[in-house]
DNA sequence: TGTACATCAGTGAACGCGCGTTCACTGATGTAC
DNA sequence: TGTACATCAGTGAACGCGCGTTCACTGATGTAC
């Protein structure tokens, strides 16, 4: 067990977590080829130039900011499904109305890095594609410990799917039309794994 | 109803259904960023120069490759369903089998749209979104027509969804990995859908 | 059928621009005595 | 506590490169007579 309590953080250190920190909300709002070098650095309040001193390369901090990315946006959809499970949902039910939330439509740039870019990762080479297998690997790892009890684990894989395919389908829609599918897919979802909680 | 039958076409109309031709394979193989201008160009057996002859800008020729990629797969999609329909399998079945199938992993450049670019659509602006939109909306519609009888209309969301996000997914794993996904979504789907018809 | 001309699809050099990357430098921080 | 020096995070000009786009030109096709 590495460093229990956490480490003071020099300088630097600061400085190179903030980078990542746009950097995570980047690449989900404009892709892996969305958002360059000198933007990350300027919305982080550094010039270019900086850069490498902290990365070996751009893709090196693509590999940072996803996992960034993910634990990120895996941590805010953990506290939303407590908070829902809190209020009687099953963790089912808390995990899809969670994800599937009207509020992440329009936040890409705050949510699921599979959503975001799961049609940009079979195109990634070396280690950010590498980073890309980990993030499907755990995503659907998460999605497992959530199915309701008596459903076939080898479920998982669908349902993640569903959820990442509705997310951008809906994004690319839009609007009334973006939510009315989300909607449908929450409840196709519920009463597909969990019918006794379907509204 | 405008021009049953197929009109003659012009050298000019003949090499623009050729540069439309590379590009929807290019924007399939390489994202929408992926390929250049000049590098459909030269796959077509032409120089750059010409280009702008035939497109008045790179997003027109985005949006006639999207639509010619869409009619190519979409056919060719339903040959397979045809085919697994005359060998005795449900059309849902037939369908899942046939877009879930282990030789569409990688062959993303001839395969479906959404499943090649889903999550770069919702950042694309203007004709280029517009078409996306109309993309997402056929593709659901085409899914809906293949349901089983008796399933909801409303689950053709999550069932497209299904496929396109494994789709994905298991092309980011690639591999043994990757066909294993498909085969676990492919159960998946039938079980929850048509669970008559399960394996 | 043959000649003269007009049309037009395609060529290739050139453009401005933004990108990832490098590097000599600056100026603030921290250490030694 | 104060001075001198070393360290090092961050600066900004510069680089080569590839991109989308433009345009004067070429040479083949097709039409008129």
């Amino acid at each position: 067990m590495p460093t229990p309590r956490a480490t003071p953080r020099s300088r630097k250190e600061l400085t190179h977590d903030r980078i990542i920190e746009v950097a995570a909300r980047a690449i989900r709002r404009g892709g892996y080829h969305g958002v360059g070098v000198a933007d990350i650095m300027k919305e982080a309040g550094l010039t270019h130039g900086g850069f490498y001193a902290h990365f070996g390369s751009r893709d090196e901090m693509l590999v940072e900011a996803m996992q960034h990315a993910a634990r990120e946006s895996g941590g805010a959809l953990m506290d939303h499904v407590i908070e829902r499970e809190a209020q009687g949902e099953s963790r089912f039910v808390a995990l899809v109305q969670a994800y599937l939330a009207d509020e992440a439509l329009d936040n890409a740039e705050c949510g699921c890095v599979l959503a975001a870019l799961s049609s940009e990762m079979f195109r990634q080479e070396g280690a950010v594609r590498d980073e890309a297998r980990q993030r499907v690997i755990g995503m659907v790892n998460a999605v497992r410990s959530a199915l309701p009890d008596g459903v076939d684990n080898a479920h998982a894989d669908a349902v993640t799917a569903t959820l990442i395919g509705t997310m951008q389908m809906a994004r690319t829609l839009g609007g009334k039309a973006g939510k009315a599918m989300l909607a449908r897919t929450r409840e196709s979802l519920i009463s597909e794994y969990e019918p006794g909680r379907a509204g």
